[in-house]
DNA sequence: AATTGTGAAATTGTTCACAGCA
DNA sequence: TGCTGTGAACAATTTCACAATT
């Protein structure tokens, strides 16, 4: 894989994901290439954005006939680094935390929950889709030493950033926050954030300001 | 509220709700005003930008004083049109949607999910924190003459395309979406997506990236 | 003939810098 | 003096348009 020379912006990133599933969905319905066009039209893109995403990392088109639907999927996953898997705990296992257990579409992308951790008493030692729930008071050392990559955050906003403290002094340099506050990591730790209410308030602001768009 | 004669951009609505969060602890914490510059800092923005994003919508500071916080709250909220309560319908109660049903932080933005729906048989009747779950086959006619405003799918992909024609044929006008795919809706319908795993393939991303970076 | 890959142009979004006001 | 509100400058992103390639 050719090494980018100039920063990629997040939205080329997002659009990659999105690249990626229509590929995965374009092979499961037998398609051999796509172009930039037909692909732009079935995500809502335009040609000339997929060609420039894709050409930031490489040149993976034929002229004259497109892309190549499953290399160019492998590619992809190679780029995002998904085409491995990688090790994630979690901590919080309430509405969302378990749900996340769950959540099929992280197997299938290759991020395998290998620990969870908990701070109630009652759920510490049960057990989730065979993972026994530890005490999120021994975070640091449970972590300190595991191949743990990446820990997604569950718990209320409340206690969020003292378990991110932990999280980031046991060494972790990759966190998914749900909690909907603004944590405080160092900067070489990659935190992102994943806020449901978000969209929802996105979606209320469209319909309080629909008439102004007619 | 003055209506703004230009378009506002996604990323500042995002910010709206980023601010409006900040601003209810501030409150709790005693603030009486605040600052572009403080308010910047704590959630790691620039000054200008949350000046910026606010003078969209009108003049809501003092000079030399700053922001007040609880009506600057509560002007946010009006803008955003959280300043009320929607009625919103729950199609999918697997993992993701029985958390949604609990979520607290939709409860507390006013979003009311008032109504159910599956097509499992078995879930078909159960309760869920006070609502009967209707038959997934009843959606157009119970959402019709209903007084739901935003409808939230949380089925599996294959089909959530489905749901949400008949969704739309119900009416509705506002749609967020948790399966990982590309719906198609109508222009005059609001939809927004929500994929979990994205935001860890961007941590995936930065991971694999990171000694790029250095 | 069709479609990529890519500089250049256009557009959009962010930051600067300062006048104006409390 | 301190901080907002905002036009102007700047930066980033998207789109255009076309040469290059199959």
């Amino acid at each position: 894989m050719v090494k980018p020379q100039l920063r990629i912006s997040e939205s080329t990133i997002h659009r990659l994901s999105i690249y990626y599933r229509a590929l995965n969905r374009l092979e499961r319905e037998n398609y051999e290439t796509i172009s930039s066009k037909e692909l732009a039209k079935r995500e809502k893109l335009t040609p000339a954005q997929v060609r420039k995403d894709l050409s930031f990392f490489g040149s993976f088109g034929t002229r004259g006939l497109g892309y190549p639907v499953t290399e160019l999927r492998d590619k992809i996953a190679e780029i995002l680094g998904i085409n491995r898997s990688w090790s994630v705990a979690l901590v919080g296992v309430g509405n969302i935390g378990s749900a996340l257990v769950s959540y099929k579409e992280f197997q299938k992308q290759g991020f395998r929950i290998r620990k969870i951790f908990d701070n109630d008493q009652r759920k510490i030692g049960s057990n989730h889709k065979g993972i026994i729930v530890s005490d999120a008071d021994d975070i640091v050392t449970e972590l300190r030493d595991s191949k743990i990559e990446i820990v997604v955050i569950a718990v209320p906003s409340l206690v969020a950033q003292m378990i991110v403290d932990d999280v980031v002094r046991a060494g972790i340099k990759a966190i998914l926050n749900f909690a909907p506050i603004n944590l405080k990591v160092p900067d070489d730790v990659y935190l992102r954030n994943e806020n449901m209410a978000m969209e929802l308030e996105y979606l209320s602001f469209s319909l309080c300001n629909d008439e102004a768009q007619l």
